[in-house]
DNA sequence: GTGAAAGCGCTAACAG
DNA sequence: CTGTTAGCGCTTTCAC
């Protein structure tokens, strides 16, 4: 816990200027095989480690990106995390993580912080932030946007699914299956959760359901489908079909539903939206709208890099659609 | 995206010295209030956004410290991880978040990336590192590893529930509701699976059921606890209770047992560990030993702050006791 | 209160 | 191939 040594100590120890050790730490060709393996040695035995924020200084490049993610209790978060590593890893860069729990204040700090630290490139997976905070921060540096597709500007890509249409097409699963009393619990004030119960609506309007439209407010944790789901069977008992608004809350529904003695999906059908992959499980087995999640985290490294990479490349619009997987939890009304 | 203001074009802009903007930037006293303000608005006007590199190679100090998670997608990390954040934020300090995966290797690149980052201090969250790795760690900033309490040494704490006592609490729970042939689903090689299937074999053999072990290797996701169910029904379908070696292969476990039509817990009781809240909603209701995991989290990131604060403290060593939460998933034999 | 100057550990021309 | 010389953007004495 001494003073660190520094590429100093090493020159010093074997007896070679400091930009030889700068080239030979890196890697480079133009350092003889002598000189490096004296370099090596004395880094080794020093036990030197080089200093990222000195380099990065010198450097102008901090070759990090910053991933800013919704939260880390949902697991659908770490499925596209991975598709965003996997690219990162490939190009040597480093990722730094962070979260904002929804608090738009918290996240917009956060961000600070990740362009504090000269991130290169910036990835909002499925954020609060408001738009004009968002393109601000593009005018620093490239923004991918993901699970969000309201947000544009320059500099921001945007990759995501048409929630609306997928809201529609999770509703009219409910409805082809010979449902009418068909409920929905919604996500927290967000573009996303916006988006889902709009799609419901239309599908409920288009089918002639208006007069059966019920929504009850949720916020996208276990906790609010299951309060949600209670609230359902209390105030409208008569519901046959919930339509959630994502995989995480779904769960907290079925929860509700059972301990209330209802079955799925002989009593009440359930889906939900994300593709969230414990939900597949065999013992929930739930039916969900389901998202190119790791994908979708691959494309928005991909992305991310090629404008990094090349900045007078222009950000895109990447339009993924979600995929009705049926299981379980839903069935023919009876 | 054009080169980006510094210290030094706020001072210009201000009519002020740079050592003057420092000193406004970070909110000493010291500086008259009209300075101040001519400061202020020249940064704002600017969009100055101060240079965390740079600030940490002056500083010597990088207000950050490092968390190497085991992996994301086990949601229980995030309620680790939550503790430890409540406190890093309480002194106003910067997490940066890496996995491993479970990789030795790539923990290990991982550390050597924050450590290049000079971060003040590590929490380790079972991890897979080799002891002696983290012992040498320990010399460079303190360290606390958390759910491994089998590495000691100087500068490091370790946080940790008894493993092997809670895996014979588990097993003589499924024991005294009458149950004696029990298997064990273990999880991959490390010292916690160790410990778990040790507790398992230790409290077998002393209710002198030693001749009933049985012990069915996974890797404590939960596609290994649903393909170590699947052996276990095939390989021995007479058995009538499994302790799984943690919350998310149980889950897969309750979901092979399921499929293969066995009913839990009339049929086979299952237990797991960990304390995972999704397993606690009421479609699952998992019988688990809980960890009290954001208290952990809270006491590991305490140590660490305590020692970062004091660099002659020493490292100490917590153990807390985790707690059999009964639930729906076991039951007496029949 | 404020400014000048030195230096944190590293990279990057440029000579040689 | 190797060394010298300037910085990178910030904090920190230490004078004034």
């Amino acid at each position: 816990m001494t003073r660190r040594p520094t590429i100093n100590d090493v020159a010093a120890r074997a007896g070679v200027s400091k930009s030889l050790v700068s080239l030979a730490i890196r890697g480079s060709d133009r350092v003889s095989d002598e000189s490096r393996a004296l370099i090596m040695q004395a880094a080794e035995e020093l036990g030197y480690r080089p200093n990222a924020a000195a380099r990065s200084l010198a450097d102008r490049r901090s070759h990090s990106v910053g991933v800013l993610l919704h939260d880390l209790h949902n697991p659908i978060f770490a499925q596209v995390l991975d598709g965003v590593q996997e690219v990162v890893r490939g190009h040597g860069y480093r990722t730094m993580l962070v979260t904002g729990h929804g608090d738009p204040d918290r996240e917009a700090a956060e961000i600070s912080s990740l362009l504090e630290f000269q991130v290169e490139g910036l990835i909002l997976i499925s954020h609060r932030l408001d738009p004009r905070l968002a393109r601000r921060v593009a005018r620093e540096c490239p923004v991918v946007i993901v699970m969000r597709g309201d947000i544009t500007g320059t500099g921001i890509t945007s990759v995501s699914t048409d929630d609306r249409a997928g809201a529609v097409a999770a509703t009219q699963h409910l409805i082809d299956l010979g449902h009418s009393r068909i409920a929905h619990i919604s996500g927290s004030e967000s573009a996303i959760a916006r988006d889902r119960e709009d799609g419901y609506r239309e599908a409920m309007t288009r089918a002639g359901l208006a007069d059966s439209i019920v929504v009850v407010p949720g916020d996208f944790t276990e906790i609010s489908g299951r309060d949600g789901a209670r609230t359902l069977l209390e105030e409208h008992p008569d519901i046959t079909a919930v339509f959630v608004a994502n995989d995480l809350s779904a769960l907290g529904a079925l929860s509700a539903l059972q301990e209330a003695g209802r079955r799925v999906p002989d009593d009440v059908s359930v889906i939900g939206f994300d593709g969230m992959s414990l939900a597949a499980l065999g013992t929930l087995n739930l039916t969900t709208m389901a998202q190119p999640l790791e994908e979708m985290g691959r494309e928005a490294a991909d992305d991310l890099f090629r404008r990094i990479t090349d900045p007078s490349s222009r950000a895109s619009r990447v339009r993924r659609i979600s995929d009705l997987h049926p299981r379980g939890t839903t069935a023919k009304a009876r």
